[in-house]
DNA sequence: GTAAATTAGTTTGGTACCGAACGATCAAGG
DNA sequence: CCTTGATCGTTCGGTACCAAACTAATTTAC
């Protein structure tokens, strides 16, 4: 991560692989100020998400859409699958595959709904629930690690500019509203 | 600190997610400006990444990591294998597959190199750069639309942040410098 | 100059993930 | 009832993705 080119109007140093496009690509008109933020969107969401895994996550046996789906399960204490799926961001055949990997893990529970015999509730068990009020904490402190070298101001506008992309992203219209 | 519920300072409405994890899990000492910047962090990756393969990438019957791997040798005329994998951030056997599937469809070629035979390069057909050239431009394009309400300085302010936290997530060491 | 260590890419086994098709269940109208 | 239409969750076929084992080629060491 060695590189000494330094953008005129910041600190932080420019990632190599920003570098390389920048030299590649600088004489074509590009709108580099969006390539460069939503592209370090994924790069950043990759890393974090091989690092949780690798740190804490494969001891207790969790993919991270698994551990999602807990954590969605722990602040919500059961959700009918179509709304978990929502709220994790998955497809909901996806879904389905995720929870069965869990079920035989122990950690969730799935449940007709007896009025209802097309709807499923999922819920923790002990198990589960005593697994994710364990590494949540952890996994809070890792996203401390993640963002260390911001201030609490900085972060905040992280989330808020992230906030702004999402719902670009998330927008019926293709022509999000600027 | 974060004790209220609702953050009062900002312009941004919160996500429906970070008001919902707040009233659950507000009491307790957690370090929510680190919770809803680094979790936003995934959800913007994924809202942006399912919207390009409906808006642009599905007509080309290409995944997001094929285009991924396309840009790459647009900017780079050909790379080995292993460079290929870590610049798309995927594993070198998940790359394996990937290229295969490119290969099918036409766009890139693999050569062997005649020095050193273990080694592979990589670079796109004539189809492929044809394709790569048409689509990139729609997609920077589609780069400013998901980025769309943001000044350009506030766009490299978000590449800025995202950057110190790709360094922290990337880091060899547990405990990134602040 | 051959054996051992190293390196590059592929294969393998398994999960995650998607969209579309499917089967079961409920609701509404006759 | 009985049919039609909507709505759940699951299944299915396919790609993406990972880590670890493997194969082949190269380099190092003795």
């Amino acid at each position: 991560m060695a590189t000494d080119h330094i953008s005129d109007d910041s600190q932080t140093p420019i990632l190599d692989a920003e570098r390389d496009v920048q030299a590649r690509l600088g004489e074509r008109p590009l709108d580099f100020a969006s390539l460069d933020a939503i592209s370090n969107i994924y790069r950043a969401a990759g890393s974090i998400r091989r690092r949780a895994e690798h740190a804490l996550l494969a001891e207790h046996g969790l993919s991270f859409g698994g551990f999602t789906i807990m954590w969605v399960l722990w602040v919500w204490e059961e959700m009918e699958t179509a709304r978990l799926a929502d709220e994790c961001g998955v497809a909901k055949g996806t879904l389905t595959g995720m929870l069965t990997t869990l079920e035989k893990q122990g950690l969730i529970n799935r449940t007709r709904v007896e009025s209802d015999k097309r709807r499923v509730l999922v819920d923790l068990t002990a198990a589960g629930h005593e697994t994710i009020s364990l590494l949540f904490p952890k996994f809070n402190q890792f996203e401390g690690q993640m963002s260390a070298g911001l201030t609490d101001n900085e972060k905040r506008e992280l989330a808020r500019l992230l906030r702004i992309v999402i719902t670009n992203a998330t927008a019926e219209t293709p022509e999000p509203a600027g």
